[in-house]
DNA sequence: GTGAGTCTCTACAACGTTGTAGAAGCTTAC
DNA sequence: GTAAGCTTCTACAACGTTGTAGAGACTCAC
């Protein structure tokens, strides 16, 4: 049975109240009462209970944070990032995983997880806009990933759309004409992948290359098996082509594997973008150019939006743009 | 303000408690009764308020999962194993970073936390049985790595010297005679590292070959920048040697890159094995050899072990040992 | 010496839920 | 008809904390 404040109080010969001031740090306290009950703090072992703090103040202290898969590193360093910008506000944070599953993001929305948190920082992936207008409610919420059409919530991204042109250009630039895309969603209306192929559209248009519908090829996941499948299918239809713009880099190092497994080069015979800039991308063989999103930009303007939400239910929705930028190594070299 | 029990009793026209009975399943509750409550209920949108059930429960449906870093993939793949075992207990994970940091794994073990959470998963990196004896106190702990002096504590863990002997006895067995360890911790009394070290040194000794103090590298982090690193320095000191057992697969991910840069060949010149099988494994060039813990096993055993725990505080305590598997790829190939 | 202001501390109620105890009505068995 | 048992519901207190209100003591200026 654990110590509580009117133990301490007792112990220490004050009003139960006193303590709580003293741990709250309430100024008008005499040294040697302060003293008194720090000592009998000590003595006791005593620890607040969160449940009967929040309870009176009407908060957790807890946030959460949906995202697919922890075990997707972009998400894990993602997730690393915001608990680290969480822990100077003193929040916890509490990992959702969604698993990319509808029905699972909609149950992070209007969830039960709702009234253990008090906001909630959210990486969607299948749920739509419409969606979240529907099953937010009144409660502070903050979008990972822009939203293309005006939806009533803080979101925080980098610019899809000049990211993924940054990285098309860059293939253009070093010699390529017939860039494949891999990782489209063809039936999502919106979210990261609709952002991405627009981009990397956009790109092939300032070039004056026409796009091939051949080489966009659609992948569900955005892990490594399915940019290996994609980059299989490529290679086995015999299309011709010379680099692959992945949407984000455990595709393109799935994609990579399977150019080398298929005995071809990577840059010489075809170069490889990706997209997070994740640690592996460094070591791989050839290292992956990749697009870096700032991710510590992006964990503290997601939890300081967060915060001024919480504050201030009522204000003008904001959306930051954090920087990206490219960092070229060998994968597209020459 | 959100609707409380009390609102939706009003409404229905019954009693707060009535309203209790039927959200926690009560059978002496007529029908219409019930129906009348669920359709306030429905209709207040109402939620049940976590903290206040906490407070009267003396529990609060969280559990900590503390480990030195989610952007370690291995982590991240574990934390992710983790949460879905606690879900179906529908316990809520609350991740903790440690850092590989002391001061920061005493915290956990001793910390704030322990007001916030019913019990705690634990992966220590620095800490030693100890420093665990002493500041655990009465609180509900499930250790994952083994101990190796005895502490009274439950703890779920893989063989790792057996793992570390497999790994190293299937280098032996491809024929190679010079084998690096890379990623122990000199200082260390116990821990993985230590017990890595311990079943390579067994394998070796098993097949007659004296171990030599040259090719054995530390490594504190287990990233791939030390593991590139702790290769480069074998490769630049001249040191002759034919394998490398890597204590975990990011080290081995950065030292297969930095052979590759040296322009040597895996498995040719070198043969690679690490340990933990993240998925990255399965997609470098060459595919890493590892040895595969049952993640899914041992995050399921830490929860059921937590939760007989939490239950009934004083029983004798247990030590799972899970199985693994060494998975045979390409990077220790003939 | 009196009033105003400052400092230090306390009692009480309230946050929203659930366990305990028990009331009231209804059924059953004799 | 009545005791015993079952069904359905309710009032109250309690979980551990903090905000509100205010009591008392002390200081200072006049």
């Amino acid at each position: 049975m654990p110590a509580t404040m009117h133990d301490v109080a007792k112990l220490a010969g004050v009003s139960v109240k006193t303590v709580s001031n003293v741990l709250s740090g309430y100024p008008y306290i005499r040294e040697t009462t302060k003293a008194k009950v720090l000592a009998a703090v000590d003595e006791l072992g005593y620890r607040m209970n969160i449940s009967a703090r929040n309870l009176r103040a009407g908060r957790t202290g807890l946030i959460g944070l949906a995202v697919p898969e922890l075990s997707l590193p972009y998400f894990g360093e993602l997730a690393d990032a915001v608990i680290r910008a969480a822990e100077e506000r003193s929040w916890t944070v509490l990992v959702e995983q969604t698993g990319a599953d509808r029905e699972r993001e909609v149950g992070v929305l209007s969830g039960a997880r709702r009234q253990l948190v008090d906001g909630l920082i959210f990486a969607p992936l299948t749920v739509s806009s419409a969606d979240i207008e529907q099953f937010r409610g009144d409660f502070p919420i903050v979008l990972l990933g822009e939203r293309t059409f005006d939806v009533a919530v803080d979101n925080v991204t980098i610019g899809n759309v000049d990211a993924a042109r940054t990285a098309t250009a860059h293939l253009i630039e070093t010699g390529r004409r017939r860039i494949a895309a891999i990782g489209t969603h063809p039936t999502d209306a919106e979210g990261p992948a609709v952002l991405r192929l627009e981009g990397y559209l956009a790109a092939l248009r300032e070039a004056g290359i026409e796009p091939d519908a051949e080489l966009i090829v659609p992948a569900g996941l955005w892990h490594r098996a399915e940019g290996a499948a994609a980059m299989r299918q490529l290679l086995e239809a015999g299309t011709r082509f010379d680099a692959a713009f992945c949407f984000n880099d455990t595709l393109a190092l799935g994609a990579m594997y399977a150019v080398l497994r298929h005995g071809l080069r990577v840059p010489e015979d075809i170069a490889i973008v990706g997209f997070d800039d994740i640690e592996d991308a460094q070591y791989s063989m050839p290292p992956l150019s990749s697009i870096a999103p700032g991710r510590e930009q992006i964990a503290r303007a997601a939890v300081d939006l967060l915060a001024k939400r919480i504050e201030e239910r009522e204000h003008p929705h904001q959306q930051v743009v954090a920087d990206f930028e490219l960092r070229v190594r060998e994968s597209t070299a020459g």
